[in-house]
DNA sequence: CAGTTTTGTTCATTTTATTGGTCATAACGG
DNA sequence: CCGTTATGACCAATAAAATGAACAAAACTG
C-alpha cells in the first residue's frame, strides 16, 4: 500500500512555483533539460519531476539544480542565525542581507 | 556500491542553515522533536535528518515542516512568475512582494 | 513542410530514504 | 541530586525515489 501524505496549500504552491522558476531560468540560459540534468548529475526524468513541482525529489538535488541556473534560495551566512533567532515571531520570513539588498524590484502590484 | 553525489558549498550551507532555522523555530515554540514529527506525519528520525541539514529528505516534507514552525520559504503568487521572468539575470534572487515587504529588518552588519 | 530536437510520460530495476525500535547520553524538574 | 524526558545515533525492514530505456507528441529548423 502506497504512502499517503498530505501537503498544505502553501507547500504545494511553493513547490510548483520553484519548479517553474527553475524551468524559466533554464530556458533563459538556453539549456536543454538533458544538459541541465547532466550538469546536476541527475536523470532527465528527475529534473522533469522537479520542474513539475513534485514533492518527492530530494531537497539537496533540488537546491543544487536551482543553484546551477542561478535561482538562489539561500545565501545565508552562518552568523546570521543568531541574529535572526532574536527576531523570530509567528510567521516571519527569514532573509539574509544579500537577499534583502540584492533583489531587483519589480512592479508592486502583483 | 553507494551512489556518490557531490553538493556545492552553497547548497550545503543552505541545507545546514535551513535545518538550524527549523530547530530554532521549533524550540522557540516549545515543541519537542517528537511533537513536531507527529504534526508533520513523519518520524523523529527523519526530522532529525532535516534539522541536521541532510540533503536526502524529500523537499515536500522539508517545506511542510518549515511551514509548521513558521519558517516560510516561498509565498509566491502564481502571477509573480511572469513578472519575475522578465527580470531574470545572472544571480538574481527571486522574491515575492510578501517577503520583500514583510521581513523584519535586522542589523545590517551581519 | 519534412527532418531533427526537445519534451512529457510510463515502466522495470536499482538505489535510497523512511520507519520503528533500541540504547546511551544530555537536559530538565521536583 | 534522582527520576523523567528529550535528543542523538545506529540498525534491519520496508517504502519510495532515481534511473535509463522507450515511445509519442510537441517544438524547433532548414
Amino acid at each position: 500500500m502506497p504512502r499517503q501524505r498530505s501537503y498544505s496549500r502553501i507547500t504545494r504552491q511553493a513547490l510548483s512555483l520553484l519548479g517553474k522558476l527553475i524551468r524559466v531560468a533554464r530556458t533563459e540560459r538556453g539549456l536543454t533539460a538533458q544538459e541541465l540534468a547532466d550538469r546536476a548529475g541527475i536523470s532527465r526524468t528527475t529534473l522533469s519531476s522537479i520542474e513539475k513541482g513534485a514533492p518527492g525529489p530530494e531537497i539537496g538535488i533540488v537546491f543544487e539544480v536551482a543553484a546551477l541556473v542561478g535561482v538562489r534560495l539561500f545565501d545565508y551566512d552562518e552568523r546570521a542565525l543568531q541574529l535572526h533567532n532574536t527576531h523570530l515571531d509567528e510567521k516571519l520570513t527569514l532573509l539574509p542581507r544579500s537577499v534583502r539588498h540584492g533583489v531587483k524590484e519589480v512592479d508592486d502590484d502583483f
